[in-house]
DNA sequence: GCTGAATCAGTGTT
DNA sequence: CAACACTGATTCAG
């Protein structure tokens, strides 16, 4: 499920692309971090993608790093392409000896560089420059409405974050899979989700930004008829989505966009004319669902279901009286489900106990706001070994504060924007969260309000304190032990839980009993990687903040004995959710507490896991896994091979 | 190349 | 909460 973790998904040769990727490393390069003395080491949240010591002993970054152009399209990659589509200014004969043209855009503009993105990566894409467009645009649309709130309501200047978001990314070339094909769009996986329709046409999964219907007529062919690329069903017309393998669709048109109401029929035109013709081509077309987010009503999410094929179709008379075309879409067999996953867990939430491998209802005996269900349809363990489910964060008595604790005077709640409320200002002046309790960007330590401040306990700036925000579950893996998961859709920067446990000593660390299982530990080597806005995008000065040393204190989770599900998230090298330091005052004391944030959209079903980072202790470079650490079994195509 | 039209958005308001 | 108004971005067609 998760984007290349699963060694069974074959569907699409990364390899090939990732052994000559470009290195993203334009922006300065952090140098490897001199040993610190113990009780803070540098932290670097802003830190752009550094070539990581780790990866060294790859042949692929053994190299020297390669410029930027040097980039090969791997040749023969051409296995979903459904017809032949040339390579569109491969011959532009005739102009291309007078070149001052700019397309309508001065060349300084092109900022993908900074991304590390190809012109090739514009052209096809791969799993890697995706994920880079996607963290982009979302990091830019949470500072937008970032600003937005902070904004008083007469300057409401920045209204729908993601189109300004997705318009930079557009114009700044930030974006991928431009040339359209009919097939599958590398690097984008069945069952991949989106929150916006910008997402889908940064990556070039479906072009038009309303449009359901996207399409292409190649050019210069001597037929130069409109074929279908891809769908999107979402509920404005009145679609037929009962089964996950059939979809019957209806055709664009004879809406009454304007005052009088009249309704029109449909014509054999634009997008109902390209999904004729890939009916009677039996083109592929892709197919995204749109939906509600059943967790968030007032959103949508999109699933890439995958490719389908036009099985036939008619002319009918629509509800409104007009007459419509309708499309019935059939799934393609043998790929990876997708919208059936959602289906089956509605029907699980419905309480439907015909579950394969369910163990027990609730882990955390109603401790949590969402029961917790136990999994394992691997084998015929039982459950994980005893311990006792805690939300909280238990501090020794001895735990001395970290920082004079203080509190804020807001009442009801604290308003973006307002510097007089001293929570904000210990943020630097920006709201940690938007308004619907996404975090925005990844900082050395964020303060959230505490329970002597005078707002409410509802003011936003809790987010990590009111609980699950959504479904998850403890299942069995297939060669990891215990893992956990989700059951629900999540946005990128969503609150995931915190890691509850007991604070410990270092000295205490292997004291406990076997290893350091179940201990989570600020002070190890945590790989820097890169989620915050572009500040170059934005034409914000860039606060040099991200080249200063910011240090944290030490802090010792054991979760052995007593934890959360937290405890359950096994390591990956492309993890799909990272850890934030967070402050807040209990009992005139400020603790720090460790609250994990989604690091991307994360599909239903799929599990959750973070960097383990590395123990100071050992070294790393040997070509083994070195002394003390475990072998990775991520399975990422970026897996450093061991962590611990 | 420019302009306008079409379009299964997304927010905020009533 | 449903209907509505309103501002939009992209791509296509003329």
């Amino acid at each position: 499920m998760e984007r290349g973790s699963d060694p069974s998904s074959s569907s699409i040769d990364k390899t090939k692309v990732l052994d000559v990727k470009p290195l993203r490393s334009l922006a300065p390069v952090f140098p490897t971090a001199p040993p610190h003395p113990s009780g803070s080491f540098p932290f670097f949240p802003f830190g752009p993608q550094a070539s990581h010591g780790v990866n060294q002993n790859t042949p692929t970054s053994g190299a020297i790093p390669a410029p930027i152009r040097s980039y090969r399209r791997p040749d023969g990659e051409g296995l979903n392409e459904g017809l032949p589509v040339k390579p569109k200014r491969a011959r532009k004969s005739k102009s291309s000896e007078k070149k001052p043209k700019k397309k309508s855009q001065d060349p300084g503009s092109d900022l993908s560089s900074l991304f590390g993105i190809s012109l090739a990566q514009k052209e096809d894409g791969d799993g890697e420059v995706v994920n880079v467009v996607l963290i982009a645009f979302d990091a830019i649309r949470r500072r937008l409405s970032q600003l937005e709130d902070a904004k008083e309501l007469s300057t409401g200047l920045i209204k729908r974050a993601d189109l300004k978001s997705g318009n930079i990314l557009m114009t700044k070339g930030i974006r991928t899979n431009m040339r359209k094909r009919i097939g599958a769009v590398p690097g984008i996986e069945i069952g991949d989700i989106f929150f916006f329709r910008m997402e889908l046409c940064v990556v070039g999964l479906h072009a038009p930004s309303m449009g359901g219907i996207d399409y292409m007529t190649p050019r210069g062919e001597s037929e130069e008829e409109p074929q279908a690329v891809s769908i999107v069903s979402s509920g404005g017309y009145d679609d037929d989505v009962d089964d996950s393998d059939v979809l019957i669709y209806t055709g664009q048109g004879g809406n009454s966009n304007k005052k009088d109401k009249e309704v029109a029929d449909q014509k054999l035109e634009r997008g109902n004319l390209a999904l004729e013709v890939s009916s009677r081509r039996h083109n592929e077309v892709r197919v995204i669902r749109g939906m509600r987010d059943a967790a968030n009503p007032s959103l949508k999410v999109y699933v890439y279901d995958g490719l389908y094929k036009i099985q036939e179709s008619w002319r009918e008379r629509g509800k409104s009286g007009g007459g419509v075309f309708k499309y019935k879409l059939v799934r393609m067999p043998g790929q990876h489900s997708a919208f059936a996953v959602w289906k089956s867990v509605q029907k699980w939430k419905e309480g439907n106990p015909s579950r394969n491998g369910f163990i027990l209802a609730d882990l955390s005996s109603g401790a949590e706001k969402f029961p917790i269900s136990l999994v394992n349809d691997v084998d015929y363990e039982k459950g994980p070994a005893h311990f006792t489910y805690s939300q909280s964060l238990k501090h020794p008595k001895s735990f001395s504060l970290v920082q004079t604790s203080s509190t804020c005077n807001c009442h009801s709640a604290c308003v973006p924007g307002d510097l007089n409320c001293s929570c904000i200002r210990r943020n630097e002046g920006d709201f940690p969260y938007t308004g619907n309790g996404i975090l925005v960007s990844r900082r050395p330590l964020v303060h959230e309000c505490g329970p002597a401040c005078k707002c409410f306990p509802n003011c936003k700036n809790r987010a990590s304190q009111t609980g699950l925000k959504f479904q998850m579950e403890v299942f069995k893996t297939n060669n990891r032990g215990w893992g956990l998961r989700t059951l629900d859709p999540i946005r990128a920067g969503t609150f995931v839980c915190e890691y509850a446990g007991e604070v410990i000593d270092r000295s205490k660390i292997n004291q406990n009993g076997e290893g350091d299982e179940y201990v989570f530990d600020t002070t190890r080597n945590y790989s820097s990687f890169k989620w915050n806005y572009e500040p170059r995008l934005l034409e914000e000065v860039s606060s040099n903040d991200s080249s200063e040393d910011h240090t944290i204190p030490s802090l010792i989770i054991s979760a052995k004995k007593v934890g959360n599900v937290a405890r359950f998230m096994n390591h990956s090298c492309t993890p799909n959710v990272f850890w934030q330091p967070v402050l807040y005052e209990e009992n005139n004391q400020s603790f720090l507490h460790i609250a994990f944030f989604a690091l991307r959209h994360v599909p239903p079903m799929t599990e959750l896991t973070y960097d383990y980072g590395v123990s100071r202790s050992v070294h790393t470079g040997s070509s083994s896994t070195p002394k003390g650490q475990k072998k990775c079994l991520c399975g990422s195509s970026k897996c450093r091979g061991s962590f611990g």
